[in-house]
DNA sequence: TCAATTATTTAGATAAGCCTAAATTATTTT
DNA sequence: AAAATAATTTAGGCTTATCTAAATAATTGA
């Protein structure tokens, strides 16, 4: 079994390896983990040690097949408690990251699978991103940013790509919510900004929201 | 907030107070923690300058109030969490104690009381024991020994002393389970073995089952 | 291309929690 | 009450995961 520690260093080399394709870099990590770059190299070396990830000095690090599934299996945890935590607990979108960040390191086979059962085996978390099911497969998200659409295009919005309590907080007050059809009534080619209709309600909003949201088109 | 660790270190020290009465002394405190008298003198030092346990050399420690309130709300989250485990998520009462001790330990008010509202407010966890409530107020179990009992005499099975798997285990294959009608039909003076009926059948068990088995008299 | 800058690694500390072995204090036994 | 035994604490190490400061490698740009 993998430390938290571990754990979340997988977890962090997972996401940045899949952002950005390709090896992680000391600095990016130690970026990602809000720690420093000579901790990244220790803990780099560690998980190199136990072949849960590939390093090369000064060339970054890349996940070994045992490394990812063991980010996966961090990343089915967490996505499934955010899930209880929304569905059965009362919790806003906004409140879950926190709680989950830990329960994801809770070590069962079973609880893990029977809270999926219990879930009805949920194919994304409150966030609109994809869970891994038991063999760690995920759902390819077929899904483009609201930052991409042209003036006149509609389409769904069915994730988040900014998580921070922030930004859904900023979703909340004005509206906007996963499912909903989003249409772009104006587009400013200055700065990227967007008159968007939904419901029957007009918004107008920067491009720092609008290519943080998913959208399915239609 | 307190460390895993110390968490763990409470909770012993709860458990053996109310157990024995009294000042608890490092043998025991190692016994319990599965660990060795000078990692426990290390601990119980560090827990005495956060002025959780009072302690002085060579007359064991215990718990300060605050002490006790983390200890109680590590126990509250524990047993919630075995209710979770066996109500909803088909955990047998055998099969909790090990995730539990890993749940006791997420740090969220919110989650510990809103796992309490969707599982209704229990009152025990599924052997029998009390959950103490958002204020740290348990239900004082008012409960005897089956060992205790005297031939003729009957009672209703409540809860478990010991929640070992293997005792569990020895109850479920025995049909014995909490709120079922217990009849001493003979008690032998030698062994303190009896002869029990629940339900239609006759079983013969051993001191050492009767004493871990607590009785409401009726 | 070579000097400056940036990225990364190494060296040496630190803290929490644990260990073994040795020293010290308490308790029993005779 | 002294000697033997048991309980407890101290001293000194170890590991994990972190840090700062210094050294080294890679990259950039003039």
């Amino acid at each position: 079994m993998f430390s938290l520690s571990e754990e979340n260093y997988l977890k962090a080399i997972f996401h940045l390896e899949t952002a950005y394709k390709g090896g992680v870099s000391t600095n990016a990590l130690a970026e990602e983990m809000q720690t420093k770059a000579s901790s990244v190299t220790d803990m780099v070396k560690r998980l190199s040690d136990k072949d849960l990830v590939n390093y090369k000095k000064y060339q970054g690090v890349k996940l070994s097949d045992a490394g990812k599934d063991a980010a996966i299996e961090v990343i089915r945890k967490h996505r499934l408690w955010e899930v209880f935590l929304v569905d059965k607990l009362n919790f806003n979108w906004d409140e879950v990251h926190e709680v989950a960040e830990q329960l994801e390191h809770i070590k069962s086979e079973k609880l893990t699978n029977e809270l999926d059962k219990f879930l009805e085996y949920p194919k994304r978390d409150p966030h609109g991103d994809p869970i891994p099911d038991a063999q760690g497969n995920f759902a390819v998200a077929n899904r483009a940013l609201l930052s991409d659409l042209k003036k006149g295009e509609t389409g769904i919005c069915v994730g988040v790509k900014d998580s921070s309590a922030e930004f859904l907080q900023y979703l909340d007050k004005n509206k906007i919510s996963l499912g909903k059809e989003i249409k772009v009534l104006e587009k400013e080619d200055f700065d990227q900004s967007m008159i968007i209709k939904m419901d029957r309600n007009e918004l107008m909003i920067s491009n720092l929201i609008s290519a943080n949201l998913f959208i399915k088109t239609t």
